[in-house]
DNA sequence: CGACTCCTTGAACACTATCAAGACAGGTGG
DNA sequence: CCACCTGTCTTGATAGTGTTCAAGGAGTCG
């Protein structure tokens, strides 16, 4: 949940009904002038949901863009006959809606309780016009997304089960670091299954190749959800260093 | 190679070094004005390459921006172990380069001979401070990009051989309609290795799908480079329309 | 404590990869 | 003009990685 505390007055709770989430912590916001958060901030709105919650569908028309405060979401497509597809996970301070198509272009499901700034596209499109850096940001985060689209185009392309997972794992510890959390006991809120959507395998082949890190001590299994990586250059081995 | 004939003067062959190619085909040019075009015009150089020849390579610093005027380029990326995803295929009208990374994220070749636009990052960097219009249209290309590279992601995850194969090919002639050439008779104009390398198989696999296409004939070799779709709803129940 | 979901493990199978060789096409040089 | 050469494509036989089907174990919440 991390919330930061600060010894000044908060300029999201002052002017926004967003008043769970400190505006100033969205990496939108890095290079905007205090003015310009101010008027981000009035646009905002807060939601909160329970884990299991839908957040939005595919298809749907993309009204509202978010970005995450407090928990974790997947991202997915499903096929037809009900195969599924997991596209990301987002974590606190990531986005979810931001293109310029006119539909969502995955659904969206709260993995744990999450808390979401949502904004009006129509007010955040109007907003981008008049803060030309607002847009760069945008931009340049849709063009971070695409490099790391790339590196999971290669991982479902050409890795083998193991290398996928040990990637996977090195990719949690590194967002972790991102989000100045320790990187080492890596906090994995997702299911085998969700996994395994995401690394195209089974759950079993993911829960099979986890136990087989375990037997080797590469990992070790702190609790439910905690990982902790004990052979970090064998691991990264695995995942192939891009 | 579709050369616009045009009754007015080309604006690309009065003002740009790039002869070869009409700038108002390019998709960026939209919703330019004609004042923006020149200035954008201005930018341009023309490069021609043979089949084969790289065009850039992955890591290395940023410094152009492409955008393909004839031929077909394919990107990549390297594991350290010499396996090869091939990331995408680029078109008449495709870009190569928008990022706002310092680096290529993806190595590109030429797979026939081609013919590019190319432009300095600076030059076009400053050029998006100027026009807010071409921030939003490399913006929202960006976010199809996204999309496409989200389907991708969904074929490689979870498709079979087959499907993967269906879903490339229909692709491919949507690429084509696009381009405002006829549907059908698909041109191909990379190897087996590439598509497999693009599907996450093997040549093997991609001749043996292709050839039992042949036999169920959903499709027919015209020579070399050209496939013809016969079938087209039993390719696209195939392909899992998305 | 029981019902639930999630995770793990086992055994058999299947899809695709691998290894191998031959067919075809396009280009080159004698 | 044809033989050759090279790279690409196709086809076959075999093997392997990951899937499928099945069941039991572990943790959680009412």
């Amino acid at each position: 949940m991390q919330q930061h505390v600060s010894g000044e007055t908060s300029v999201a709770a002052m002017h926004s009904p967003c008043d769970d989430c400190d505006i100033r912590d969205l990496a939108i916001c890095g290079t905007l002038r205090v003015d310009e958060v101010q008027r981000l901030s009035r646009i905002m709105t807060s939601v909160e949901l329970a884990a299991g919650d839908t957040i939005v569908d595919e298809g749907e028309p993309s009204d509202f863009v978010y970005t995450l405060t407090s928990g974790a979401v997947r991202l997915y497509k499903l096929l037809a006959d009900g195969r599924r597809s997991v596209t990301g996970f987002l974590f606190p301070g990531d986005f979810l809606g931001v293109s310029m198509q006119d539909i969502y272009g995955s659904s969206a499901e709260a993995i744990t309780p999450v808390t979401l700034c949502r904004f009006q596209r129509t007010e955040l499109e109007a907003l981008m016009m008049d803060i030309p850096t607002l847009e760069r940001r945008l931009f340049a985060r849709a063009t971070e997304e695409i490099q790391l689209m790339q590196e999971q185009i290669v991982l479902l392309g050409r890795k083998t089960a193991a290398e996928r997972v040990a990637s996977f794992l090195r990719s949690l510890a590194q967002r972790q670091e991102k989000r100045h959390l320790p990187a080492n006991p890596v906090t994995v809120p997702m299911t085998r299954t969700d996994i395994a959507d995401y690394l195209g395998l089974t759950t079993e082949t993911v829960s099979r190749t986890i136990t087989q890190f375990k037997t080797k001590e590469l990992i070790s299994i702190e609790n439910g959800s905690r990982i902790r990586i004990l052979d970090e250059d064998q691991l990264d081995d695995l995942a192939e260093a891009i």
